[in-house]
DNA sequence: GTGTTCTATTTTACAGCGTAAAGGAACCGG
DNA sequence: CCGGTTCCTTTACGCTGTAAAATAGAACAC
């Protein structure tokens, strides 16, 4: 990694950079000799502290309510001081996306519970939304290019094909799946938010209730909208397009053994 | 999790939050009008016309470049004009939400055709994130809460309640078909973004290179993933949502008896 | 020792943001 | 003519991301 980036921003603004700064280490290949030198700040700031406290914050505050200044304060330095670490406030978010990634459990392919891992990944993937509500936006907008992000997928993909699944229906039970988790996830996040926001607001919650006075059949199926089915939700549809994972392979090309053929 | 949120400035702001004021007097008088300052000369202000610019500017530009003060310019109008019609620039993104929504095509329900309609629901989303790219992510984050958005859902939960469905599979499924519609949709955006990126950055696409040589596996997957997929993928998830749906009633409904509906 | 250079950080500055608050200008019914 | 309402402008404040320059300290050269 670190393969480019010698030259800094200097022309254009609109190009976000996802390169990273390693200040110590990339002199640190040509001669170990060196300890790691501590850094002079009482701070000692690297990449991974202040992209840390990057997700810190926002679980605390709120994605809408971070800003570099207040990483700054948060972490004792200066806003710019960043800067030095990350091309723009983008890459840091990229960053912090890289390591909530990095957080989902891709277990070592073993074909008998490919289903079963596939599974435990959806759900992983939605726990990340619970623990993260705030930062989880970033995952659902954001989109994985980073190294660490394609390091995930090559072992999922690693792990299908081990299951005997040919790369289109990879291809395409990936993208079923993740888009699935990712906009219930978001459903069910943006449902807590609301009601957050209509609870915390007399005026919000009559106007809630008018509404339901006017829509009598919106009322009546909005008890089985509250976040407490999502499990429910969840769980259904997820069961279903794994359902449908498991019939694939034999179902596109024929009885298995095709997609098991030995091409490499 | 507190409810800390973001600084709020002034307490009491939030009084307001989604009501709009109307300029009331629409009945446009008809003598002597005079123009007077050329800020106005291109038409009266109204909240539709500032809505309908907002989003013409959104898909033209981007939402992160979207600002009061460029839109007061595209009206020719100063910023702060907008908040006589909007109490936040928050309001206006959620009339502009409501507006987008009213563009879906919701039929009349007539229970021999239900499940079409709400295929051709779902394509209508979808197609509306391919015509407002930029502006798709409002829907998927903010959530339906104006009377527009509570009409919609009426008008669906009443074809679903004529096609014999009940309540708990009506708000099963609409959860389920929904986010999964959002969740394609901003991951297929997510991809087109990505690759004008990468197109548009050499370096860029020399790193997506390198991954590709890296990660052998994501390599063979990865032409499986291109933008031109995305209609398969889309189908093919929803078909399968939908037969799941066309079973429902019968299937997990629990006790049948009232799902086949004496309402005709 | 005295530079000189490199690294990490602070300081300063700028253009732009959302919006509170106040100030008109045009109309109104009296 | 007057006070009020409506619609819009002006001004101002605190915030944002970040370019650019200044700076402190450590490391290396002589």
């Amino acid at each position: 990694m670190a393969a480019v980036s010698k030259r800094k921003r200097t022309a254009s603004k609109t190009a976000s950079r996802t390169t990273l700064r390693e200040p110590a280490v990339r002199a640190n290949r040509a001669s170990t000799k060196r300890p790691a030198k501590r850094t002079s700040a009482a701070g000692g700031l690297t990449a991974e502290r202040i992209r840390d406290e990057a997700l810190r914050l926002i679980d605390a505050e709120g994605l809408e309510a971070f800003s570099t200044r207040r990483l700054g304060a948060a972490l004792g330095c200066e806003a710019m001081a960043i800067y030095w670490y990350y091309p723009s406030k983008d890459a840091l978010l990229d960053a912090v996306v890289e390591a909530l990634i990095a957080r989902l459990p891709v277990e070592p392919s073993t074909p008998g519970d490919w289903i079963d891992a596939f599974r435990k990944l959806a759900h992983g993937y939605r726990r990340l939304a619970h623990r993260h509500p705030n930062a989880f936006a970033l995952l659902a907008t954001r989109r994985f290019a980073t190294e660490g992000t394609y390091r995930f997928l090559d072992g999922l993909f690693e792990m299908a094909r081990h299951a005997g699944l040919d790369d289109r229906q990879t291809a395409r039970f990936y993208r079923l799946v993740s888009s699935f988790c990712s906009g219930v996830a978001l459903n069910e996040l943006a449902g807590l938010r609301d009601a957050d926001r209509i609870a915390s607001s007399p005026e919000l919650e009559a106007e809630a209730l008018a509404a339901r006075e006017a829509f009598p059949r919106l009322a009546s199926v909005s008890s089985w909208l509250e976040p407490s089915h999502f499990d429910d939700v969840f769980d259904f549809g997820l069961e279903l397009l794994l359902e449908a994972l498991q019939r694939a392979p034999h179902a596109s090309g024929g009885p298995a053994g095709r997609s098991r053929a030995k091409r490499a």
